[in-house]
RNA sequence: GCGGAAGUAGCUCAUUUGGUAGAGCGAUAGCCUUCCAAGCUAUAGGUGGCCGGUUCGAGCCCGGUCUUCCGCUCCA
């Protein structure tokens, strides 16, 4: 069972490439590791699933306004944060045992079964190194020292090698004076935009607590395993609503969302029963609650969306390293009858990858067909079954044969339709042909213009998903289609 | 990061001990064709992932490297 899924996994990534849904980045070159691009299929399909959560958050919210920060932030932005802190110190692994360790606590756990005097030197050598930022020093010291681990109990390590999770670069055309003075990183998380601007869509917006900022945009992050295809990539989409809640709502607010977020996924058509909830047992530093929405993926239930209870942590935060009240005043009255004041907002962030909702809706859609025809021959198709709200392309408009002033009924329809959604236009080969390779492409609608067309103005509608076909007038093709688009 | 497997045309694959690469499907152009990929003709497409070594000669052997998938690990 394992491998029918791994290998249609395969499959599925074979078919994005083939039909211009994903490649990989690069390509060209022997390919840039976990980075991918999105083909003329899959830009269109990525943009209806940004659209349609855009829309679900900001149109039908009122109290929920969307945001475009960017990518480049203050350096402080990633100190406040604590992004800096947690992922600049350099690590050893141990190639026995797998486990990856600390330098700086590998050897200070060390030298705690030293003598103090050797302890002491150890030590002092240690911090000369590590001010030095000298890999190849820390490792000889380890290695002079026989210090083994704890596990194995061995010596044979890896070198020395310090993880940056996020990807900096030199902000500003001229050198800085001093080195590492103008680096800037690339956001490994677009919530921050959000938080420092919290304040401005506050005030300009008038908004009133409880409310929401959406954003949708890349991040970066130097994944120290990035695989799976899109699932885990070095550059990403990510789409996060921050909801400002009054302190000791956040849990109500933490329910509501986690609820609201799992009906939305089943409203683009993701199944219920490949989707749960996992409660994080383990708590990041800012979260008081969290949870992931887990999707069946052909690998396994992962990570589609994440549900967390920041608390007030990165309001406080940003208020400390910039030194500026970070603050609301609730109008709204207590059950003493009196306002609540000043206070800083909670904040309930849901954030869901979009790559991963994309790999989410092709892994659904994918699928191979095979049945008997009338006459007892096989035939087989390869179908992606998307749902037509967000489907790339919805209609296929086909005249029958390339003659006879088909096409130019065709073209006509063609012009009608195009302003209101995406249309693909084919004369080329045998009309079977062309709906397998709409299927294949996942078109939800193909029209078929005939003979009998020009006789009394009626098309072939022929449906995706259930191969089934029938005559309509030609004037009620657009808002047909435009309402199972709807629909 | 560790271990395993793999990389030949857009896709799926072949080339039996090393002798200058082939098929099917697909694509393109045209013909034929009145509704579910299968008729006819022609054409394009590969420095065998990349670099190096052994050899008279490497897709095949060896080393390195890049990329992908699987398991473990990691994921603020």
């Amino acid at each position: 069972m394992a491998n029918e899924i791994a290998n249609n996994f395969q499959e599925i990534i074979s078919h994005c490439k083939e039909y211009g849904y994903i490649f990989q980045s690069s390509e060209l070159y022997d390919g840039l590791s976990a980075v991918y691009d999105y083909g003329q299929m899959g830009a269109q399909l990525k943009k209806n699933l940004r659209d349609e959560w855009w829309k679900s958050m900001t149109q039908l919210n009122d109290n929920i306004v969307g945001i475009d920060a960017a990518i480049f932030m203050h350096p402080t932005v990633w100190k406040a944060s604590g992004h800096v802190d947690n992922f600049s110190d350099p690590m050893i692994d141990n190639k026995d045992s797998n486990k990856r360790y600390r330098v700086d606590h590998l050897i200070e756990a060390h030298a705690e079964t030293l003598e103090k005097a050797a302890a002491d030197a150890l030590l002092a050598e240690m911090d000369q190194l590590l001010a030095k930022d000298d890999y190849a020093g820390l490792k000889k010291l380890i290695e002079d020292n026989k210090i083994k681990c704890a596990i194995s109990k061995t010596s044979n390590w890896t070198d020395v090698r310090q993880f940056n999770l996020m990807f900096s670069t030199e902000f500003g055309a001229v050198a800085a004076e001093n080195e590492g003075d103008n680096i800037v990183y690339l956001r490994p998380e677009t919530a921050q935009g959000i938080f420092v601007n919290f304040l401005n869509v506050q005030k300009t917006g008038r908004m009133k607590i409880p409310f929401g900022i959406a954003q949708t945009g890349k991040a970066f992050r130097n994944e120290i395993v990035a695989r799976q295809f899109i699932f885990r990539m070095r550059e990403f989409e990510q789409m996060e609503m921050q909801f400002f809640v009054r302190p000791g709502t956040q849990m109500e607010w933490y329910n509501y969302w986690k609820e609201t977020r799992k009906k939305w996924h089943e409203s683009i058509g993701i199944p219920a029963e490949r989707l749960r909830f996992h409660d994080h047992i383990k708590l990041a530093h800012y979260a008081d609650a969290a949870l992931d929405i887990e999707f069946e993926f052909p690998f396994g239930w992962k990570e589609l969306e994440g549900i967390h209870s920041r608390t007030d942590f990165d309001l406080s935060q940003h208020a400390k390293y910039s030194k500026k009240k970070i603050q609301y005043f609730d109008n709204d009255l207590n059950e003493e009858g009196k306002p609540y004041g000043n206070y800083i907002p909670y904040v309930v962030e849901t954030s869901v990858g979009l790559d991963r909702l994309f790999l989410t809706v092709i892994s659904l859609a994918y699928a191979e067909e095979k049945w008997t025809k009338e006459d007892g021959t096989e035939d087989s198709r390869v179908v992606l079954r998307i749902p037509a709200k967000i489907a790339p392309t919805k209609l296929a408009i086909l005249p029958l044969l390339k003659k006879d002033g088909l096409p130019e009924i065709a073209r006509e329809l063609m012009d009608q339709c195009k302003p209101h959604f995406h249309c693909f236009y084919e004369e080329k080969d045998a009309i079977g042909k062309r709906y397998r390779r709409m299927d294949a492409i996942g078109t939800p609608f193909c029209v078929t213009i005939d003979h009998q067309t020009k006789e009394d103005n009626t098309v072939t509608i022929r449906y995706r998903d259930t191969m089934t076909q029938e005559r309509i007038p030609i004037s009620a093709v657009k808002n047909l289609v435009q309402e199972k688009i709807n629909g």
